[in-house]
RNA sequence: GCCGGGGUAGGGUAGCGGUUAUCCUGUAGCCCUGUGGAGGCUACGAUUCGAGUUCGAUUCUCGAUCCCGGCCCCA
């Protein structure tokens, strides 16, 4: 009887986990070089925070449960609720600006699909307690450079949700998230009909229309001509001009919107190309979810990357594995075990495990591409050294054990 | 939840009503007990599952399941 693995999850062989693992340490490097700090959170998490969230219509969406003790429970979906639960419960004192990251996987109940999966892993950041358009710059220009760290060109769009809120203040609260909902859908036929049925004034409806299609370089002095010099048009400039410093290039597009009501301004989003209909690599913004957990008034901005996807479309050069065999007679395996024990100190040693003869022994190492080997016979114990071998070249010297492991880690360091 | 396209050894494939189910690769071993890569030989290993049609199904039909792509959703 096999067992098959449970749909939308995946096996990662040796082969997928190196590169994987290669890769996940790269952008880890970075954002360390940005000066933010890991943390872990729990893999499930009480229900409610997620429908808090997202409302709950999420929970046909999840992997939940109700443990042996009724407790409604689900494994996480992201990781923003989970870091911005773990600052409410014990970071609140923290000083500010907090610099948190994330990489962990994540469970959604969804039909897979290229570059989806059910179990699949996020890398993200948060960073926690500035309002000030700095730190949204930072976290984008964070996250433009992680992506190119691993040689992935992405097309940024970024936007300001205070422009287009501005504009809507005049309708209902309910109105003005379900147009949210629908720009961010780009159901343009959707949103007409409902700013009809809305009976929304004409100049706003045609305003609106004409906003969330601005894209590109003059965007923002169309945006300005289209509703006038508002505060929050100059704020999403002065968030450019940092972005230029930067050196990040960007398209500012209106049309980039959440359909929920916590983000309070900076959006944006980074597409690759070779992903199918799933090509958003990364979704961020700021946002205000601190007071919806019960806590402070504190904004935060931060993003999502999906890592899955990165590992679809991302172009490393994953460095190969050198490996280095001892070689042993039938009688000499005992001395080779010790001779392994002591180069396993410095290096990464295999050994024959099963029983084969002296020349299955070098067939092996040709297999598992082995440059070295270390040859441990009557000849070697009796001359006290072992004969180390270059399988590239053919080249063999006899050397003692100090030599070898000075030779290897001292001079070839970089290829093991 | 919906719509397409698929499923034959570990990987890649041929067969498309009756085959000992083809070939390549892989793995293990031998030719070859102090020297690897080539070659030869041997072994291992598969029709996704369940019903139906049929004398007979890997092949045809239906259902399930999984994979791939898309819709929906995307926190």
């Amino acid at each position: 009887m096999k067992i098959s693995k449970p749909r939308g999850t995946r096996d990662f062989l040796p082969e997928d986990t190196k590169k994987r693992r290669y890769v996940e340490n790269i952008l880890r490097q970075v954002v360390k070089n940005w000066g933010f700090n890991e943390i872990i959170t729990p893999t499930f998490e009480n229900l409610e925070l997620f429908t808090l969230k997202s409302g709950e219509g999420i929970v046909g969406e999840l992997y939940n449960f109700t443990d042996k003790g009724d407790r409604e429970m689900t494994l996480r979906p992201e990781l923003t609720a989970p870091v911005m639960r773990m600052y409410v419960n014990e970071m609140q004192a923290h000083q500010q600006p907090l610099k948190l990251f994330y990489f962990e996987n994540c469970f959604r109940y969804e039909r897979p699909q290229k570059g989806r999966f059910r179990e699949f892993w996020q890398f993200g950041v948060e960073l926690i307690g500035s309002r000030r358009i700095d730190a949204d710059a930072e976290v984008i220009a964070l996250a433009t450079e992680m992506l190119r760290s691993v040689g992935i060109k992405g097309d940024l769009h970024v936007n300001n949700l205070g422009v287009i809120r501005r504009l809507l203040n005049v309708l209902e609260t309910e109105h003005q998230s379900k147009i949210m909902r629908l720009v961010d859908k780009k159901d343009d036929a959707g949103l007409d009909d409902f700013l009809k049925e809305i009976s929304a004034p004409a100049d706003l409806r045609m305003k609106l229309i004409e906003l969330i299609s601005l894209t590109g370089k003059d965007a923002i002095a169309r945006a300005r001509d289209l509703i006038g010099d508002i505060p929050e048009i100059e704020d999403f400039r002065e968030l450019l001009t940092m972005l230029d410093a930067y050196g990040v290039e960007y398209t500012i597009d209106f049309g980039i919107a959440r359909g929920l009501d916590y983000y309070t301004g900076m959006v944006f989003e980074i597409y690759a190309e070779g992903l199918g209909a799933q090509n958003q690599v990364c979704g961020g913004g700021s946002y205000q979810l601190i007071k919806l957990f019960g806590g402070g008034d504190v904004p935060s901005t931060g993003f999502g990357l999906g890592f899955d996807r990165i590992m679809e479309v991302c172009e490393v050069e994953v460095p190969e594995d050198k490996p280095i065999v001892v070689i042993a007679r039938d009688n000499t395996r005992l001395e080779a075990v010790k001779m392994a024990v002591e180069l396993r100190k410095h290096m990464p040693i295999y050994i024959d495990l099963m029983k084969r003869n002296f020349k299955a022994q070098f067939s092996y190492a040709n297999n598992i591409g082995a440059n070295y080997v270390i040859i441990i016979g009557e000849q070697e114990i009796e001359a006290g050294k072992l004969t180390l071998k270059n399988m590239e070249s053919g080249d063999q010297e006899l050397l003692s054990i100090e030599e070898i492991i000075h030779k290897l880690v001292k001079n070839d360091r970089k290829k093991l």
